[in-house]
DNA sequence: GCCGTTTTCGGCCCGACTGTTTTCAGTCG
């Protein structure tokens, strides 16, 4: 979004702080707008949404119809792109960043490093050796990890130092907080609260700082432990005694290899007494957005929240942080706090201000899903494609799940790369799936595999195979895989040949809808929301059109902040691991984590129904 | 720049930590 880079670009000119938040907030909330955006402004409505006043809308509204950016356009021209990068070094913020430039003449990575190195940056006020080594040492660390991690990788190493820290002695609980608690699909760090009486903390603090593992420490105050920890932190022993198992089981062997060969994570633990515990763990997990509303809605009621507690204003009168915790109205549990705001208690997965506190409000929060709703999934392979596992025993891996069906999607023939099937492999397939399916019948085994195939959606939004190969097929899964061609392509191209796709009688599921892999490459550009308006409206003329949530923590792709559009539109979910092993079909609980964060409820989510309903869906 | 049922100006969430300072600025979450 435009608007996002306008305010960081003020931010590096120094502009008001609350005037470069304005554009951050319109930015945030036009994302989310699910009207189309030139509608809205062409009827005039734009200063009806929240957080948009006269300013930012004239401003779109130039932009929509003249093209141009009025004065903005100075100021891209006017601030070195160099300037935009230095903002991802850890511990450097707009104000260094502009004193860099104006004092040095610094524009970019390249010359602040040297400039460090050559011990330019102590002579500028405030600055000394310590903070000119942070800016080496900030640049490094953005040279070793770009960016953010995956969800799973955060899982992994958050639930594991949770438990390490709540078996400590002196510790009362702990627990993960953060955007690994909201269930992010990336996470920056790791966020873990504790319940520690005062007399404890010193030795509670060393206890962390002496955990296996722990890399570097980054600062140890009385409040908060900041550590970095790398691989070792998972030796075999803290493996078996530390990890939720369910988790461990849903990441499967592979993550955890990848893992121990190279990641280091950042995390921080507060340390807080035990009546604060609930204050502190809702504050820091967030999201920051959501924290803001949750303050503001608690001055109405002339209390003030923050980690410490929830105060009556004239109780409290000056007194600041701990000092004013006793006055604090009691919260033994997070569900007290909302209670005591008139609020319904919100799942963390949707602390996102989205809407969840207007529901919160009148106790229209959604009824969400649980992966244990599951019985079933529609988009796997075997070693018929590019699986590790035969038919056989990737069905017997979903019955001990637990599972009712199996959905098996192999590629199709264009992609050679992956073994793509021939039409006559297909054939062959079929006979495959249905003696396995007469078997289970006979022996009145509630288990059944339903026989699709992940068929290329080709450049031009036709499909892979013809349509009579196609008929022998229980269900279609349309996914783009020619990515460097859609990569390439305007929006509007893209999104005509993904309608295309769906509008095709034989599509039954839009496979990872846009491409991505996190921490990897971007989608490619589509206006997803035309794309899934189109579904609803296929649907509502019978037929039958799903988007899959691709549940690899890779992909995690539907993105979760579609799923309550698609819902809106009547457009079911299909919650999918794309498993290539028998371990892969455990994916799906990543897949249930993004459908929870989506608002989405039992009934939204297609392979939630029972195998016997599906056949009648699909056979 | 946005906002308003004590409204059109004066607010805008709030505290910890660090490193630089003799009281605070910058960054982070």
């Amino acid at each position: 979004m435009v608007l996002e880079q306008v305010g960081v670009l003020l931010e590096l000119k120094g502009a008001n702080p609350f005037r470069v938040r304005s554009y951050q907030n319109a930015s945030r909330t036009l994302g989310a707008l699910e009207e189309d955006l030139w509608v809205v402004t062409s009827e005039g409505r734009l200063t009806d949404v929240k957080g948009i006043g006269k300013g930012i809308a004239g401003l779109i509204a130039e932009a929509l119809t003249e093209g141009t950016w009025g004065e903005m356009w100075a100021l891209y021209t006017s601030v070195p792109p160099g300037l935009i990068q230095m903002l991802a070094i850890p511990g450097l913020g707009p104000k260094r960043i502009k004193q860099f430039h104006e004092e040095l003449g610094i524009e970019s990575i390249e010359q602040l490093k040297v400039s460090a190195e050559n011990g330019e940056l102590r002579g500028l006020s405030r600055m000394g050796e310590k903070s000119e080594q942070k800016v080496l040492d900030g640049i490094e660390l953005l040279k070793r990890f770009s960016g953010r991690r995956r969800l799973d990788v955060g899982l992994l190493y958050g639930e594991a130092l949770e438990a390490r820290i709540a078996t400590m002695e002196g510790v009362e609980r702990a627990q993960l907080a953060g955007s690994t608690r909201r269930r992010k699909e990336t996470i920056g760090d790791l966020d873990i609260v504790a319940a520690v009486l005062p007399e404890d903390v010193e030795s509670v603090t060393d206890q962390i700082l002496t955990l296996p593992g722990v890399a570097d420490v980054k600062g140890a105050g009385s409040s908060k432990v900041s550590i970095i920890l790398g691989t070792e932190f998972f030796s075999e022993e803290v493996m078996e005694s530390g990890l939720d198992g369910g988790v461990l089981e849903a990441l499967g062997g592979d993550a955890y290899e990848e893992m121990a060969a190279h990641t280091t994570i950042d995390a921080q633990i507060r340390l807080v007494p035990p009546h604060v515990f609930a204050y502190t763990l809702a504050y820091f997990t967030g999201s920051k957005e959501h924290n803001v509303r949750m303050r503001q809605r608690s001055l109405d009621q002339g209390l003030r929240l923050n980690e410490f507690g929830l105060f009556p204003l004239d109780a409290v009168g000056e007194l600041k942080g701990m000092e004013a915790a006793e006055f604090s109205l009691p919260a033994e549990k997070e569900s007290d706090i909302y209670t005591h705001l008139g609020l319904q208690w919100v799942p963390p997965e949707l602390r996102e201000d989205s809407g969840e506190i207007e529901a919160a409000e009148i106790g229209s929060l959604p009824d969400l899903m649980e992966p244990s709703m599951l019985k079933g999934a529609f988009h796997n392979h075997t070693t018929a494609s590019d699986g590790t596992a035969t038919l056989g025993q990737m069905a017997e891996a979903a019955q001990e799940l637990g599972w009712e069906f199996l959905g098996i999607a192999d590629h199709s023939q264009i992609l050679q790369i992956a073994s793509g099937l021939s039409p006559d492999e297909l054939v062959s397939q079929a006979a495959e799936v249905r003696a396995l399916n007469e078997n289970w019948a006979d022996k009145g085994v509630d288990f059944r595999l339903f026989h699709g195939n992940e068929c290329d959606i080709l450049p031009d939004g036709g499909l892979d195979y013809t349509d009579e190969e196609r008929k022998i097929l229980d269900h279609v899964v349309g996914s783009v895989h020619q990515l460097p061609t859609w990569m390439k392509r305007d929006e509007d191209v893209n999104t005509e040949a993904l309608i295309r796709a769906i509008e095709n009688p034989s599509l039954t599921i839009l496979g990872h809808p846009t491409g991505r892999i996190l921490g990897g490459r971007d989608g490619f550009a589509v206006d997803l929301h035309a794309v899934i308006r189109r579904m609803g409206e296929l649907n509502a003329e019978g037929e039958l059109k799903v988007v899959e949530i691709n549940a690899s923590p890779y992909r995690l792709d539907l993105d979760w902040r579609y799923c309550r559009f698609a819902k809106e539109q009547g457009v079911p979910i299909s919650i999918n691991p794309d498993a290539h092993s028998r371990q892969g079909l455990k994916d799906v609980w990543f897949g249930a984590q993004i459908a929870r964060k989506g608002w989405l409820e039992e009934t939204d989510i297609l392979n939630c129904r029972s195998g016997s309903d599906l056949e009648q869906l699909l056979w």
